[in-house]
DNA sequence: GTCTATATTGCGATAGAC
DNA sequence: GTCTATCGCAATATAGAC
């Protein structure tokens, strides 16, 4: 395996063992065995499991990055919150660990949550606070919101749709052809919730 | 210690470890010294670690039988849904490991997915649909939408809020004093965005 | 029912050859 | 940079004394 082909090897093999199983229900001897390498790559490469652990998530969460843009592009409120609920989406369909990841280090958190994960939620929420505050002025939305409720309300009826899935399968279509009427529903509900 | 308080005791000091850790971060010691018993009783009253994790998710997941109740209640259907929404937000406060449970077994589900967290879901989500379905006939509903989208976005809303607690506790207010207010904001939302 | 002692297995990490 | 071999430890589970 040549050189840095077997870093990203590793990393690649180990994204959905991690995501399905968590940090301890994976040994590795397993990572190692998915990603066609000898074991002593792990600690050679990530000083060890923890460390591959900690690279993983680095990489996953290094997405949300793009989020914060929607704060500055001149458009309506209600549209900025729209977007968002577009990149969710987008990105679940694009990156279908992240969430594993995500709710993994909220329920059971490892060291990366605080490192890692936390600042990253953090920063999402903020940027929905933030573009919540500006519309404040100059959007026509109902007497006494409060923003913390409205923003993680939206949030929720996204991710939790999402979070949901391994459960509902059968009582409920997820397929990607329906995420357009899915926003569509979602978009409908948050703006009537919060419109005058 | 006598008789069957061992049981119970061992079940008791390994609800808080369990939903911190998961089924593979906590070892039998680690629970048996929590619950003051020597490490052979759990094997001897649960025939090992992953029994008593099995009989720690029933006892958990026991609690969500009573929402049943609402569905033959002669109320309004957004009485009914507002009441899901209390009892949601009473058994989190009541039963706060439940919540991490929950997730942990949706992103890192063990045996105990198939057998006992993805029934309890589906039940819940069923009498959601119900009632819902039961509204459409004389409730003032909006046309076009989606049952499943509809109640999805109702669960996610509560349930989120719980879930990200562990990040935004510095960036929200999580006190219990607010979660009359928090039921009274979702509601809002809920109820004009699928009204006429 | 509860204990001690132990059997057995699998773990993560690394030393050292190439 | 990659391999083999192995060290040391912690895991679960249980046999057998009381």
């Amino acid at each position: 395996m040549a050189d840095n082909d077997c870093r990203e090897n590793i990393i690649a093999a180990a994204i959905p063992l991690f995501a399905a199983k968590g940090l301890n229900g994976v040994s590795v001897r397993e990572l190692a065995g998915a990603a066609g390498v000898n074991l002593s790559m792990i600690s050679y490469y990530f000083g060890g499991k923890e460390g591959l652990y900690a690279a993983v998530l680095s990489a996953q969460f290094a997405v949300l990055d793009k989020l914060g843009e929607i704060k500055q592009m001149d458009i309506d409120t209600l549209q900025k919150f729209e977007l968002y609920v577009r990149a969710t989406v987008a990105r679940y369909r694009r990156s279908p660990y992240l969430l594993r990841f995500y709710t993994s280090e909220l329920t059971n958190p490892t060291a990366c949550f605080e490192t890692i994960v936390k600042p990253a939620i953090v920063k999402v929420v903020q940027i929905l606070l933030d573009t919540f505050t500006d519309g404040l002025g100059h959007e026509r939305f109902r007497e006494g919101l409060n923003p913390a409720d409205t923003v993680l309300a939206l949030a929720g009826m996204i991710n939790f749709y999402f979070l949901l899935e391994p459960a509902t399968a059968e009582l409920v279509d997820h397929a990607p052809e329906r995420d357009e009427q899915l926003i569509g529903h979602i978009m409908d509900i948050f703006t009537r919730g919060i419109l005058k």
